[in-house]
DNA sequence: GTTAAGATCTGCT
DNA sequence: GCAGATCTTAACG
């Protein structure tokens, strides 16, 4: 994980992202995907950011140092997984909204339903979390360890296609173009 | 102490 | 395609 990528400047790092492979360990065992979807979250003119109106006891891990976990519990059922970026203070992350299953199927599985098909495995922040099995004893955690890590892709296809987009299920600031998508991909949430 | 809203998903039509 | 579930958080009194 290259911390000074998402140290420089949020945006840059949730396309950086794409292609990144997440890779959680837990006693049942491990479970991969490749990250296909991110949003980027700004302190400055962005009221869709949770840091907008400053720190409080929910966003606390925004705040910290680039390369941790925030996550966040919503709607009373499903957490989200954001990458803490920016400088220590600046309030900034990337929302991790959707990954490609690439190893541990099974166990995905068995946490989201069994004959859950693989596209819907973890094709949106909250399916993430679940397949994952991300909560928020994680929030703070740092990312560059186990039991939950980021880990550089270096086999990308050359013919990648990134494509930026207006962001996902905000009811504030849908004019930016802050989602980050591989287009294309079989796995995004739309 | 009380209330309104939310970075969503699933099931049913 | 659309409405409901569900509960934590934060703002207000």
């Amino acid at each position: 994980m290259k911390k000074a990528v998402l140290e420089h400047d949020t945006r840059e790092a949730a396309r950086e992202l794409l292609g990144y492979y997440l890779c959680r360990e837990t006693e049942e065992g491990l479970v991969t995907g490749r990250i296909v979807e991110t949003e980027a979250y700004l302190y400055k003119n962005d009221p869709a950011c949770h840091a907008s109106r400053g720190k409080t006891r929910r966003n606390a891990a925004m705040f910290g140092p680039a390369g941790t976990a925030y996550v966040y519990f919503i709607y009373g059922n499903y957490y989200c997984f954001n990458v803490v970026t920016g400088k220590v203070g600046s309030g900034e992350a990337v929302l991790i909204r959707a990954v490609e299953p690439v190893e541990g199927l099974g166990l995905m599985q068995k946490r989201r339903g069994a004959g859950c098909a693989q596209k819907n495995l973890a094709s949106g922040p909250g399916k993430l979390c679940q397949a994952f099995a991300i909560d928020k004893s994680l929030n703070g955690h740092d990312l560059s360890r186990s039991p939950l890590y980021l880990m550089a892709n270096s086999q990308l296809p050359g013919d990648l296609v990134i494509k930026a987009t207006p962001r996902v299920g905000v009811s504030s600031g849908q004019d930016k173009q802050l989602r980050f998508i591989i287009e294309g991909n079989k796995f995004l949430s739309r």
